[in-house]
DNA sequence: AAGCTAATCAACCGCCCGGTA
DNA sequence: CTACCGGGCGGTTGATTAGCT
């Protein structure tokens, strides 16, 4: 049994998003709130999708979404959080104020992929090591890239074209201009060396300084996935019904879906996590009350 | 200058989940 | 327990744009 469609898709607009419809939208948001999506075209006088409405609203016209480009720390924090998280990109993105997990999607199969993607042929052809360490090699942020479908046929292609990129931006104030179709970020040139970060000045309001909690965060999660669920029985690693792995976190060769970490949660032996949780909580403290 | 190619990213699609009646 | 609804998520598509020849 199917579901039954979200909206008859018969007289409805698609495509890209006209100023009329956006203004509509945003005033109906503002004036009502999000939710009720299925209902807000007819509502709001929109011949949209309801799903259309709550995707523009939330990578678009919200109010605090960022614009620009992603900045170097920024791009860091990504590749740690999906080295975490894997393709987990609305919690990448809950990780980034202001940045939807679509645009840290697009970034990620864009510039961070095809980088890591050339960083690790690079080191392949220096290195060439046999196929039984190939085989073995640890399952890794690299391997875990997989470039869009288009991308697919040529994805071990070394391209040796140059790209459009030849802005260099590092690290630079973000237009924010009234009309966000004229600020549309435009695609800037990764650093050749992304290790070296002295050119990139912290600032105190910089929210790409949530890289200092997810020192913690790592190191919290990684011992929790590590150590604690390695214990567990292989029935706590099954899938629950036939669903398949679409909500599941990555973890080196673990899945574990929300709903068995719960599960796991209520099995683990909590005196044996006490050192990590007073470890979280200390630094929650720290952040809630410095003084 | 024109045509071609590749990159970008907003938007779409389909599936899944939680809540509820 | 089941069906349905509303919403969220990740993967994919395609129009647009920019760079190259």
């Amino acid at each position: 049994m199917g579901r039954s469609p979200c909206c008859s898709k018969e007289g409805l607009n698609r495509g890209a998003w006209t100023a009329t419809e956006d203004k509509i939208l945003t005033d109906y948001v503002k004036i009502h709130g999000e939710g009720q999506w299925r209902n807000l075209p007819k509502r709001a006088g929109l011949k949209r999708c309801g799903k259309s409405c709550r995707l523009r609203w939330l990578n678009y016209l919200r109010p605090d979404i960022k614009r620009g480009n992603i900045t170097h720390d920024e791009e860091e924090l990504i590749i740690r959080l999906h080295k975490l998280l894997g393709n987990r990109w609305s919690l990448i993105a809950g990780r980034l104020p202001g940045r939807t997990d679509n645009e840290i999607k697009n970034y990620w199969n864009t510039y961070i992929g095809k980088k890591l993607q050339n960083q690790q042929s690079h080191s392949l052809r220096n290195h060439k090591p046999s196929n039984q360490s190939q085989n073995k090699a640890k399952p890794s942020i690299e391997t875990s890239f997989r470039p869009p479908s288009k991308a697919n046929s040529n994805s071990c292609v070394i391209r040796t074209k140059a790209t459009r990129c030849t802005k260099v931006c590092s690290h630079r104030p973000e237009p924010q201009l009234e009309d966000s179709k004229l600020s549309k970020p435009r695609p800037f040139s990764l650093p050749e060396e992304p290790e070296s970060s002295e050119h990139v000045p912290k600032e105190d309001n910089d929210p790409s300084n949530f890289l200092i909690d997810l020192e913690v965060d790592e190191i919290f999660l990684s011992e929790f996935l590590n150590s604690e669920l390695s214990q567990l029985q292989p029935s706590h690693f099954q899938n629950k019904g036939d669903h398949s792995d679409s909500n599941t976190v990555r973890c080196e060769q673990g899945q574990y879906s929300s709903t068995h970490v719960t599960t796991m949660i209520q099995d683990v032996d909590f005196t044996a996590m006490a050192s990590l949780m007073e470890f979280e909580l200390d630094w929650l403290q720290d952040q809630a009350d410095p003084n």
